[in-house]
DNA sequence: CCGATGTGTTGGACCGTTCCAACGCATCGT
DNA sequence: ACGATGCGTTGGAACGGTCCAACACATCGG
């Protein structure tokens, strides 16, 4: 009892059914006005027996619309781009499109042929979170529809939207915290050499001079994970003059600090105060209470949505690049520095 | 310069400037070998000059295939489903099937009409990870299009294909490890009263008694959340005979459980081991190294693809249920028991 | 009684593809 | 010289909807 023959019902078949005309049929199911109480009746009835169901293909053949709208997502293992789909999801609902998510993947053929199937299937605008576009790609889409960045700051040149957090502003915040609390010491590990890591180390930079720490400035290379921000961290306990405060690029590699602080000893914030940036749920974690510089995701997936829908809608060009502020949240893994700046440094951890 | 009319070219606008038919653009398109080479050189030309891309909506009008098959995921926040996901969409894609995925979210509502606009589309099949259809919606489903649930155990009579780890074999897992390391009273700290938390609290329960430790089986209400293992641990240690070692119910609930032993003042894995179930990311990390029942995400989502794929295209129905083993992976939040049973129990945290 | 007006319904064109039957034209065997 | 064969190409039907012009029919005002 199960080799159902699934072929779908069309309208005619309602119409058949219904004893009316299809073009009737078509009126009735968009509630047009026009029509007899009587036929809607019949023909809703035809439907729901028939257990019809429009077929979209056919729909945007003819009104050459879709209202829907493509989301290119990095990563999904990253939760801020969770937050921010959220966000863009719950936006573009509002407006009444659809969006079709598109992960980013390893095999970058299989990821260009997947974006290439989003605009065959004419998505009205595209929305990429975390762009490593295919080369040429970026205009490409843009060719095709309109798009919004996020998470990205575009330079110059082209005409994309793009809308992201201020990255610079957000270090400063975390070296203002640090300092309010009485650190100088205060170093970075970085998130690579990626755009979004420079900007916060740029941050840093600033932040460290304009309080006239400038001499006290000590970067180390890290990187957006949990191992990249260990080995960084590693290296920052190393040198010479110990910092008693960290600003670490992100949350994963807060984390892998906050384990190389505790593989070299050092009490989590009595010995050494850790700030991270994203504000991902992982910062809340009972276990873990981050300090961190949170992005307002959620809002940027709103603020981008609703940008491209208000683009589609209107049906006006034009580029705006949205900058965000973020937020400090203030968790346990900030203090003031221990009045005691421990003289024999305890032992180190073994270098990987 | 960038009002752009954005009407896209049609396959007769391709054939016009190649100077042949729209019927011969098709099959140029399509490389059939009948075409000659030279007019195939004049299409390929034509079409890249013009920037055509064919239509997806009338080319699955007329094939009445789409080569795509939905995917519902109930929390992209929960990153076991992102690691099915992943294994899943890799597999479809070496079947050629595309997927789409559809985020479950707080308005029912809008979920549903999601859903639906999945069938519009006409998915030839459905995946859904962390099943809560909508009442009835299981069966809807599979009325239009063969499914497959991840991670859920179908009870008998509807005809719905299912693959999940085997939860039960999963916590004895769990036990017989605490159990080898000289455990005797270990606790569970349950995830509530879901279907796969009742199975891996009878898998504890089944373990326990085969060991002979039947008389030291106890559960502590708790939840799949950070929070819920929190609390449930606090109430675990507040026992009066405390345990050893505790199974919890999944990764994020057994960080909670970190993080309620540390406030207890207790030390993991000296005062206490702690097994947590799933093998998500987060337990891997440097500050954490949770032992736990690793589920074969990928692999389940391999497998589940697969199967709905062999089913699409042979055209044969009939439904499945796949049952994957879990694999223990042992990290450093277990060991064997203390020698000294500390006899005055440390200052425990308030229960909140 | 007739034209105007309005209400409910209908056939058919159209959207952009794919596919099939049929075509023109060389080439070939007899 | 002529039918058969093959290759390359073509028009047109179909897919399942939407929408428009046109229709039948009743009602109404003058």
């Amino acid at each position: 009892m199960s080799t159902v023959a699934r072929s779908h019902p069309t309208i005619r078949d309602v119409a058949a059914l219904a004893g009316v005309s299809k073009s009737l049929v078509s009126l009735a199911l968009q509630n047009s006005p026009r029509v007899a109480t009587e036929s809607r009746e019949a023909v809703l009835a035809a439907a729901a027996a028939l257990g019809y169901r429009p077929n979209a293909a056919a729909r945007t053949l003819v009104a050459h619309r879709t209202r829907t709208i493509g989301v290119f997502v990095l990563d999904l293992r990253n939760p801020i781009y969770v937050d921010i789909l959220e966000g863009l999801q719950a936006e573009a609902r509002r407006h009444d499109y659809r969006t079709i998510v598109v992960v980013g993947s390893e095999d970058r053929a299989a990821e260009r042929a997947e974006l290439e199937k989003l605009m065959e299937f004419r998505v009205e605008g595209m929305i990429t979170l975390g762009h490593r576009l295919p080369e040429g790609g970026a205009t490409a889409i843009s060719a095709a529809c309109p798009a919004v960045l996020v998470g990205a700051e575009r330079r110059g040149r082209d005409h994309l939207s793009s809308i992201s957090n201020d990255d610079v502003a957000g270090a400063r915040m975390a070296v203002d915290h640090l300092v309010s609390y009485g650190h100088s010491r205060i170093s970075h590990v970085t998130g690579g050499d990626n755009s979004v890591a420079l900007r916060r180390r740029t941050g840093y930079a600033q932040a460290m001079t304009d309080h006239g720490l400038a001499a006290d400035i000590a970067c180390f290379d890290g990187e957006f994970s949990d191992e990249g921000g260990y080995r960084g961290t590693v290296r920052a306990l190393a040198s010479t003059s110990r910092p008693t405060a960290l600003f670490v690029a992100n949350d994963y590699a807060a984390v892998g600090a906050m384990a190389a602080a505790a593989d070299a000893g050092l009490k989590v914030p009595e010995d050494l105060s850790i700030v991270g940036y994203d504000g991902i749920s992982l910062a809340s974690l009972r276990s873990i209470g981050l300090t961190t510089v949170a992005q307002p995701l959620h809002d940027m997936g709103v603020k981008a949505a609703a940008w491209l829908c208000t683009q589609l809608e209107d049906g006006m060009g034009g580029t705006r690049r949205i900058r965000m502020s973020p937020q400090l949240v203030v968790r346990s893994t900030t203090a003031p520095p221990s009045p005691s700046p421990s003289p024999s440094p305890p032992n180190l951890p073994a270098d990987r």
